[in-house]
DNA sequence: GCCAACGTTGGC
DNA sequence: GCCAACGTTGGC
């Protein structure tokens, strides 16, 4: 069983917003990017767990865990020519994009913020992709030993 | 194949 | 709102 960590910008689509969907569910689509885009295609699968993150708000930081509740998928949306992630090039022949169906299991009593995690970043988390520098991937796999320690944070 | 221009991301 | 970092595009 793998961990990954799912990016979204909360006045986009927080955690509450995953909490209020049907069947606590949402696609993760939208993602435009070739590595994530492999990931969600071929690494992610059933069962798998991940850190729903907040970007881009007051306090950027890990907000709850949500579970892979459907594997990699074509990616609709880049077909649909009124939404705002569609992509005139993607040929549902030979879809370029794909989302996963992410369940929301629980939401944190508290953030743990991006400052938080970063303080770790000369131990535990030194490899964490979400604190390099530039890091822009939605999707971002995380280890193991980061997984558990993360969580003991809680 | 190089690289400048451009658009997007995301912390601050 | 600013700006650094990065991916993509397109002229050559």
């Amino acid at each position: 069983m793998n961990h990954w960590l799912f990016k979204s910008e909360p006045d986009t689509f927080g955690i509450d917003d995953l909490a209020a969907a049907p069947r606590r569910t949402t696609p993760w689509d939208g993602v435009r990017n070739y590595q994530a885009r492999n990931m969600l295609r071929d690494a992610m699968k059933r069962g798998d767990t991940g850190f729903f993150y907040h970007s881009n708000c007051e306090v950027p930081g890990i907000v709850g865990i949500v579970r892979v509740a459907r594997e990699g998928y074509p990616d609709a949306s880049a077909f649909d020519r009124k939404h705002r992630y569609h992509d005139p090039d993607s040929d549902p022949e030979a879809p370029r994009w794909y989302a996963v169906d992410v369940a929301l299991v629980r939401k944190f009593a508290r953030v743990i913020s991006l400052d938080e995690l970063r303080a770790h970043a000369g131990g535990a988390l030194a490899q964490m992709l979400i604190l390099r520098r530039g890091n822009r991937l939605s999707v971002t796999p995380v280890s193991r030993t980061e997984w558990d320690f993360i969580l003991s944070l809680e």
